[in-house]
DNA sequence: AAATCGGGCAACCGCCCAAAT
DNA sequence: TATTTGGGCGGTTGCCCGATT
């Protein structure tokens, strides 16, 4: 079953924008909106088609674009959400406000790809592509499903988020300690993707039955009770290895949330290893400090 | 000054998915 | 239920322009 074609190819003109075709197309859309993309391009007078109107819509004539070179923060910020999202630049683009997924896109394919190879990180993983070793020298790690590590860091990611949350309730209680400034935009912003469509997605794909996994925490062991929730923090109980993974909305019970340093994989063991990986380091240091010095110091 | 090279970015292409029929 | 259609997305291309030779 072969699809038609969007438009009819025949006689629409191609190629880059003029300052006419822009004035019709955003004139039109501020009196109609776009309303149907395909029949948008006749109504309007344009020769063009009606993807394109759409293209050149949303990736530079929308009035809501934020143009200009990324700042530090923004290609910061494009680097986690790669690191969490992958390819999805939509997705990225979604919470970036005033950046396009095009945009986003081409950075990273310029910049932040060729930045992350050249100080030796995968940009697919965002793993350290060789590590060195003082007594076998420098070793390939091997390669993990990027489905699988970008979960990984999505229930690492919200968990934590949740664990500061409860931690930070708690210390909200007792007034005399006022909560830092940054934490509490980390417990937001985790928790708002978490929360978001973004997030949503992947719970549904973890629903539909695809591979998950435990979690990866690299905060110190401890333990904390707070406000009648226990958070456990440290080296995975062996019990507990070898058990399913939970549905990441469904917790062992509601007042519990656990942090283990690292995280296990049905599939493979060496993934264990990965919670110290600088992608995730990367994620859990977001946005307190200048955390792309590392990037800096390269450049 | 001219030719070549390379980076950046806008735009296109084709696939996927959900809604409509 | 099967098919069609439109919108959205990610990958890729190709043009433009500045830097270099």
């Amino acid at each position: 079953m072969g699809r038609a074609p969007c438009c009819e190819k025949t006689g629409l003109k191609r190629g880059p924008w003029t300052q006419e075709e822009d004035e019709l197309l955003v004139e039109y859309i501020k009196k109609n909106g776009h309303g149907s993309w395909r029949s948008l391009p006749k109504l309007a007078g344009l020769l063009r088609c009606g993807k394109s109107c759409r293209l050149r819509w949303t990736n530079y004539l929308r009035p809501d674009i934020k143009r200009g070179p990324f700042s530090p923060e923004e290609e910061k910020l494009v680097i986690q959400l790669h690191a969490i999202l992958g390819n999805r630049w939509a997705a990225i683009a979604a919470q970036m406000p005033g950046r396009t997924d095009n945009e986003i896109k081409n950075l990273w394919n310029t910049h932040l790809r060729k930045r992350l190879l050249s100080i030796g990180i995968d940009p697919q993983t965002h793993e350290l592509t060789t590590i060195s070793s003082p007594l076998v020298g420098p070793l390939k790690r091997p390669p993990a499903s990027p489905s699988t590590r970008h979960m990984a860091q999505w229930e690492s990611a919200r968990l934590e988020a949740e664990a500061r949350l409860s931690m930070e309730s708690s210390i909200l209680l007792a007034p005399s300690t006022p909560l830092p400034p940054n934490k509490k935009t980390n417990t937001d912003y985790f928790l708002r993707i978490w929360h978001s469509e973004v997030g949503n997605s992947f719970r549904n794909i973890n629903i539909k039955g695809e591979k998950t996994e435990k979690i990866a925490c690299s905060s110190p062991a401890s333990q904390a009770s707070v406000s009648g929730m226990t958070i456990e923090m440290g080296p995975k109980p062996e019990t507990e290895l070898s058990s399913s993974n939970p549905e990441p909305e469904s917790k062992p019970d509601n007042t519990s949330i656990h942090l283990y340093a690292g995280f296990t994989h049905s599939s493979s063991s060496n993934e264990v290893e990965d919670s110290s990986d600088t992608a995730l380091q990367l994620f859990f240091d977001f946005p307190g400090q200048n955390d792309m010095s590392f990037l800096e110091a390269h450049f």
